[in-house]
DNA sequence: GTACGTGCAAAAAGTTTGCCTACCA
DNA sequence: TGGTAGGCAAACTTTTTGCACGTAC
């Protein structure tokens, strides 16, 4: 069983196959795609998925914390799996291409960030956007 | 002049009434206002600005590299004046309220982190999603 | 004078919702 | 079987655009 569907059992979800597709689509994701792409990826396994439902069960998933909504800045909403791996992303404002990167420094930095300024993380995200270095000119 | 003004008219764009008044108006924001309370600011001073025009300068404005845009995860975009002075928010999710950050070595490992990934950094946000910290429960 | 900006309304794009049927637990 | 999810299409929100008119330089 693909590791969203587990965390939504856990967590008391009525499964449906509609959203065991979806789950599944997502735990295979190794990209960050938009709602349309996960319909029609969805939609390559069970046809009768409906964009409705893709929109409903991403905004569940979401709710949940199973997933993370991101927001490259080109209008769209993008998903991907939120694991205990958590990353950060670099986008190549080039080509749209989303690098995932991790540093444990940064990471520590947010939180003393956050509780220096009174706050509780609950959250946090940081995008960088380049482009690649041979090319800059 | 404001600074917004002063900027455009150096880049040689024609500055018409609604320019000017758009550019007045995010010069003298404190806050991050969107589009739509942009328009009821700009609306007060030339009651003829359209909304299409706020949208169409605010994509000049943020083109041009004069204002900045956000978007703080509730659906729509939100401009403040793009100032030497570079800094981070943290958004308050009980409240919305947005608090403005500056952290010099931050800035610096983001610039490091790029590089490393082989990438020229042209732009980067970091946004803290908190509460704060007595209300935390 | 001419290229460019504006207002208005319509359209586009992304997302949500109402309603009725279908199905999970 | 009862309550919840899904399909479909319509509605909604935010943003963009076509067109005729107006204006900065």
């Amino acid at each position: 069983m693909d590791p969203i569907e587990k965390q939504c059992i856990e967590k008391g979800m009525r499964m449906t196959d509609q959203r065991r597709v979806v789950a599944r689509v997502l735990s295979q994701a190794h990209d960050h795609p938009d709602v349309e792409e996960l319909y029609h990826r969805a939609a390559a396994v069970d046809p009768n998925i409906s964009l409705a439902t893709v929109y409903r069960t991403v905004r569940l998933f979401e709710e949940a914390g199973v997933v993370e909504r991101h927001d490259f800045g080109d209008g769209r909403s993008r998903y991907e799996q939120a694991g205990d791996d958590h990353h950060d992303h670099l986008i190549n404002i080039k080509t749209g291409q989303v690098v995932e990167f991790f540093d444990k420094d940064i990471e520590i930095m947010k939180e003393a960030l956050a509780q220096k300024l009174g706050y509780k993380l609950v959250g946090h995200k940081l995008e960088l956007y380049g482009v690649p270095l041979e090319e800059e000119k």
